[in-house]
DNA sequence: GTATTCGTTCAATCCGAACTGAACGTTCCG
DNA sequence: CGGAACGTTCAGTTCGGATTGAACGAATAC
């Protein structure tokens, strides 16, 4: 096997680190369908501006008859065990997976919210309804940001009175999607 | 100041790229107010996905209260002719942005669509429902890829069944999401 | 015709977020 | 006590998408 030895920067201390792609063992291979699910919400997830690892952990986990460790997310989906770690801390912060002890065992197990409609909830509940509320802060910011500017006369009357409606547009919808997004979701 | 010459390596041709920051000389500098919405608008686009430079854009424009060029838009965001126009190709393809002519000029004017609600509508038809639809398609091709697990013998039927049951809860949140938000739309 | 002035396209570069290996703190076991 | 087995953290690297300069085609101007 081909094979390069690397030091670390940090400390100085040397490795082997294999050049070649390396094949991990995986404990029992995933059926078609998991490995095609996986890769669908890796998609999805970097289609919606989140890492890869964070849709691929999930999908593994949702088709996952049992709850997994650490270490199998990483060997299976063949990423460091450093991501997993961090897919999954911010899964358990959507309250999309959950963690589950089994007696005897000092590991911590893995398992999807079985319910997709409580995953949307907290994805939308701990991740967009924050900003929702932040934008509107902005935008009430933003007027008077254009107060000062007329009153320092960066902006003429006119720019002025066309910006103000403009953004008071943008907080009147503002309003409007944050009151429809919780009804909609008590629709699903 | 500071010059580096550089060769392109296609063609061999020559020129000279300054290395220092520079400050182009902006047209009309922009108020206070349009450069934070600039901001804010570039940080949701990448919140969403989508590259900084199409909120930028659009957030300048919809400021705007004349129509602008491409050169200007490059101008007045510092970026580069290249990036203002496929920025707004983008946006003309969503129908946030609209193309105007003025008689007895060559260029292209840009201006923002001014009902935020289309430009939401836009997003959503254009952007997320295709998606959507695919999604579905790709649901019901997960099930088949199962069914030929399991003739291949890849999964147990237990396995079997547990995906199979999560494939379908996806199946039914999937179709309700898809009927929820056309109506969701209508309210704003 | 040739020379500009546009917008677009494309290979190459750049940049930042995602990922990694190594170190670390903690807990459990002998 | 070690030391092994965990999960987490962090500096450093990787990598893919955003951005760019240059080339290009089309339309106009001279």
């Amino acid at each position: 096997m081909l094979l390069e030895e690397r030091v670390c920067e940090l400390t100085g201390t040397k490795c082997l680190r294999s050049l070649e792609k390396v094949h991990h063992p995986v404990s029992k291979p995933l059926s078609k369908t998991r490995l095609e699910l996986i890769e669908a919400a890796g998609r999805l997830s970097q289609l919606v501006g989140r890492p890869r690892t964070i849709g691929q952990i999930f999908g593994l986990l949702y088709l996952s008859p049992r709850a997994l460790t650490l270490d199998e997310i990483a060997e299976l989906l063949e990423i460091s065990k450093a991501s997993a770690s961090t897919g999954t801390r911010q899964l358990l912060a959507l309250h999309a997976i959950r963690q589950v002890w089994k007696p005897g065992d000092r590991k911590d197990f893995l398992e999807a919210e079985p319910e997709l409609r409580e995953v949307l909830r907290g994805v939308y509940q701990l991740f967009f309804a924050p900003k929702l509320t932040k934008t509107r802060g902005r935008i009430d910011l933003l007027l008077e940001t254009l107060d000062g500017d007329r009153k320092a006369g960066t902006i003429d009357d006119e720019e002025y009175r066309f910006c103000r409606d403009r953004l008071l547009q943008m907080s009147h919808l503002q309003g409007k999607v944050e009151k429809v997004l919780p009804i909609a979701e008590k629709f699903l």
